[in-house]
DNA sequence: ATCCGACGTGACAACGTTGTCCGGGTTGCA
DNA sequence: TGCAACCCGGACAACGTTGTCACGTCGGAT
């Protein structure tokens, strides 16, 4: 910059002006200043400018489990889309469901001087997050309540959206109906196997624990667990997976067999409509989940103050699968 | 930093140490800094470091077209994963296919000083960047080739997939193979079209231009497209799509009519196997093409001067769809 | 006993930018 | 012609950190 002033002939300070197009600088010198910017290639340093004005770095952070997951990538586009009507970068990071990861990235962030900080919780304390709070970073917790912190959420209504789909099934008048998740250490597999229950208590049924499986972790699993659960005397007539990984294998295993028992799974995915069974989907507007969050987020850069509040986004029932030919 | 050397009762200069894990610091007066610095709440302020200390940021930059495409979610993640081994943050834009956009965001992303820039180039002229790039930016290319500018490439063999998707085609006999296409403005299209060609031309069938669709830029468009080629007299025996968006409304209008077309298509998609039509598709590592990616970035960060170099990573030809039940 | 080197600490300046303030010049009006 | 108001440009300091250097102390070797 320095030497920008020199070539054209004026102080420092007016070659700042220009460079961020500050009225009142005389025409021809503002044109004298762009000519030895061009000249010399200068390029703001934008580090130096956040540092000196204090305040905004322009960038914000996300942090989610894994970008390369459909459902975080489309957070990660919205939030991006989002993040771009506000001139703003987005730092983007993956905490692989590790809390300990998640705190490190966290920080790291925070020491970044991020603008405010979008995260999709792994861990079940945030109370490390609390001084940063306090000190005025805006922060949005999406899709998972935070611990420990009080800060603004967007949630899914996961218990409403499991209730309709078992709800529906119950309605189909099956009573044995097989629910397969993932890890009930989740906070949304929590909420969705209480909205399974709210459905099922009114039927009298007895809640049957062998039809409750946990621990599966890919398409594979469930096929695996699906075939146990046929074979066995007394089968399920219906399924209720919980995410759309486990529909996957669900879908698979009940093709192979040619199987005709109903199914429901939590998450829509692009392909649902292709796939050769008929299924039900609770789906939602991942994007709009983020979408919220981020717009909530800038609020809060702005300068909103008001109260940290929680919104929680609807869910649909959705009928996928095409008939085989 | 000034109120934690006071609270501790050393120098500036000693805290600076001590938070950067100097040796040679008395390990009694690093207690006391560490409790000075917990009771503070201090966080250092990674912009002034990285501005006093010059060259590094930790943080690279990652151009694509939109994060939420699972490509360049895959791209994404694996350059993510590189990024944390280095300890680096990762600033992810989408240029949303816009050079102007694009240029832009680089700008942005070279202004905050980022350590490096992978980009999947939207545009056809970099020379923007020739500047940054002998000031030192060390940059990746990847999927596309940069205009104007030369620097490190990693692409896919676009061209040798094609000729061998297109020659499997061929050896079964097919002659009137119908081209399915996106948008011969992209580069990655431009290549695929003259593998398929080079696999035509020995046939010595005519290059039916009929045959060639271009412009198709969803799965609607092109169930529409086939619809129309097989209504045709003297219609196509098989299709060849240019990728996977085409290749889902292909798949679906072709079981839709119950074809027994075949089928092959550039890119692997999750789902592919579980498609009701079978299908030959394309495959790469899109991982691996960004691991590369991002490998050659780290070592140019690292000080690698050697001639910029451009590596193609091979595709493959996998078998998909299952057979109807 | 003396010197040398290693080690631990601190004072100071600098990274590149912008906020503050002041001064010089111009304009308009009495 | 004088004065006030205004506008534009520049000098200077500061943002929060770290590199450089110099100083003091201590242990060991000569």
């Amino acid at each position: 910059m320095v030497d920008v002033a020199t070539l054209a002939g004026v102080s420092l300070k007016t070659v700042s002006r220009v460079v961020n197009n500050t009225p009142n600088v005389q025409p021809e010198l503002v044109e004298r200043v762009l000519a030895a910017v061009a000249e010399l290639g200068f390029r703001r340093n934008h580090l130096a400018s956040s540092l000196r004005s204090g305040q905004t770095t322009a960038t914000i952070g996300l942090l989610i489990e894994e970008i390369a997951n459909p459902f975080y990538a489309a957070i990660a586009g919205a939030a991006a889309e989002v993040a771009r009507r506000h001139d703003t970068m987005l730092i983007i990071a993956s905490s692989e469901e590790d809390p300990a990861r998640e705190q490190q990235l966290l920080r790291d962030m925070c020491a970044r001087r991020v603008d405010g900080l979008l995260v999709v919780p792994a861990g079940h304390d945030h109370s490390f997050l609390r001084a940063e709070v306090e000190l005025g970073t805006p922060m949005v917790f999406l899709d998972r309540p935070p611990g420990g912190v009080l800060a603004d959420t967007v949630l899914l209504d996961n218990r409403g959206g499991a209730r309709a789909g078992v709800g529906r099934l119950v309605e189909a008048g099956h009573r044995r109906i097989a629910i397969l998740l993932d890890s009930i250490g989740v906070y949304t597999m929590r909420e969705r196997l209480d909205g399974a229950q709210d459905a099922l208590a009114p039927t009298g049924a007895p809640y049957d624990t062998r039809l409750v499986r946990e621990g599966i972790r890919d398409p594979a699993a469930a096929s695996r667990v699906v075939a146990e659960l046929l074979d066995q005397p007394d089968p399920p007539t219906a399924f209720f997976s919980m995410n759309n990984r486990i529909t996957l294998g669900v879908v698979e295993e009940l093709c192979r067999r040619g199987s005709d028992a109903a199914l429901v799974g939590f998450d829509d995915f692009d392909l649902a409509r292709l796939m050769p069974y008929p299924l039900t989907v609770i789906a939602y507007d991942t994007r709009e989940l983020a979408r919220t969050a981020a717009e909530l987020l800038f609020r809060r850069i702005e300068g909103d103050r008001s109260w940290p509040r929680t919104v929680v986004l609807p869910t649909e029932l959705v009928e996928r699968g095409v008939p085989p030919r």
